[in-house]
DNA sequence: AAGTGGTCTAGACCACAGA
DNA sequence: CTGTGGTCTAGACCACTTG
């Protein structure tokens, strides 16, 4: 890929996303030495600085590690960040260098179920919107997401176009709600055949299935989400402290 | 405290001492704007460049955020986020309120694997014991478990019934072994014939399988374990936090 | 000696926030 | 409009590693 210097995509940014790619699409192995930042800065002609900020960036984020006089290596891979933190699937991939993108099957307002409505600490009638999509990981169908949200916090969420916009992006910019924390359950299942057919895997594989109540402010719920995530593409990664 | 330019402590680490040394001493309170960048740089008499990477690691390290036109303010203490802990099965289950035991299939001292060698952190030749074991709960069986230990860290280990004892509470009263820590992966994948037939199930059916690597004192690894559960009894729970 | 990362300069232009 | 942080340049010298 070519480094764009046109548009306001920052120039380190790019660089770091160029070296993430590379890493997960295993040229550069955990011990490999990556390029020196004074012929990075050569390659795309720009100053080292710029270089070494991408390089900053992921040495912060635990992807590589800098030895003085030897060079900047590839780290094996840590778990330590994943699983803790709120976040949305595009930002997700986003950090592990995929290109996410949606498709949006449908969305609409409806009269939820019960266990919805009582979920979502709403009164009988009250509207919410449903928004089914499939995600996708460099063009690659990996998860299948049913969303519940109340319409009343989010008036003429229909007007967006989610293939490529985040949820969690969208409520923060537009609607000043931020996500402040998430119950999640995780299980294992098998796939329904609408299920396998979206993510064009067969009938029957094993697949996770997740239930996500995000709330915020006030531990005020403002998401339900119900998530099929295909278990060949999919690993939940974390770390567990004792005590 | 003056600027020391003489000497060989970075510039940009003596004015994030200072930064700090304010922040603990409590003239800078959460929420409080610091000195701007270009402030900063001209006070100490530096490029604004080196007076941005000191904020730069406070903001990394989580002590400082900022706000693009607005400024650079000082965080609300970390609150500590337990977000999941590191206990065994029977703690488990005992937690949950069932009554748990094991079938141990095998407990064998042998050469491991290279992958398992690796991650163990052992030499060549080294002996491991392998222990292999359904777990029940009240009566059902829900996991297959394959543990790997380093045999020179649990000597005789052979000699104790696992039957109804945990690994870690032995780990812990025999040896003076605690985990510490342990990272975790989640699969989900569908049973193969083996598991399903020692857990009762359907052959195919979808199951988690988790490979959790635990570490003792001194990020020594100390145990390499595999587990099956069944899918349609092991729900994993978490709450999720932002940022 | 050559190559690497570590630090630093003295500017520049941009995007965003607020008066 | 001013002041803030966000990005970037084109150099520089240093300290560390390896041949």
């Amino acid at each position: 890929m070519a480094i764009d210097t046109s548009i306001p995509i920052p120039i380190y940014y790019q660089i770091k996303q160029e070296i993430l790619q590379d890493i997960n699409a295993g040229y550069l192995q955990p011990g490999d030495r990556i390029e020196s930042e004074e012929k990075l800065a050569k390659r795309y002609d720009i100053s080292r600085m710029t270089a070494r900020h991408a390089v900053t960036q992921l040495v912060n984020d635990g992807y590589l590690y800098r030895v003085h006089g030897k060079g900047t290596f590839v780290c094996t891979p840590r778990v330590e960040k994943s699983v803790a933190t709120l976040t949305g699937f595009a930002e997700d991939m986003q950090r592990k260098g995929y290109q996410s993108k949606s498709k949006v099957i449908s969305i609409e307002k409806l009269i939820p179920t019960e266990d919805i409505q009582e979920t979502l600490n709403m009164k009988a009638k009250e509207q919410i919107y449903q928004m089914k999509r499939v995600r996708y990981a460099n063009n690659t169908p990996i998860s299948y997401q049913t969303t519940h949200l109340p319409a009343a916090m989010f008036p003429d969420l229909e007007q967006y176009d989610f293939t490529h916009l985040g949820l969690y992006e969208t409520m923060s910019e537009h609607y000043d709600v931020e996500p402040v924390y998430a119950t999640q359950k995780i299980e294992s299942k098998n796939s329904s055949l609408e299920t396998a057919e979206l993510l064009e895997v067969e009938e029957g594989v094993a697949m996770f299935f997740v239930e996500r109540i995000t709330y915020s402010d006030g531990n005020k719920p403002m998401e339900v989400t119900y998530s099929w995530h295909r278990g060949d593409k999919y690993v939940f990664e974390m770390k567990l402290y004792s005590e």
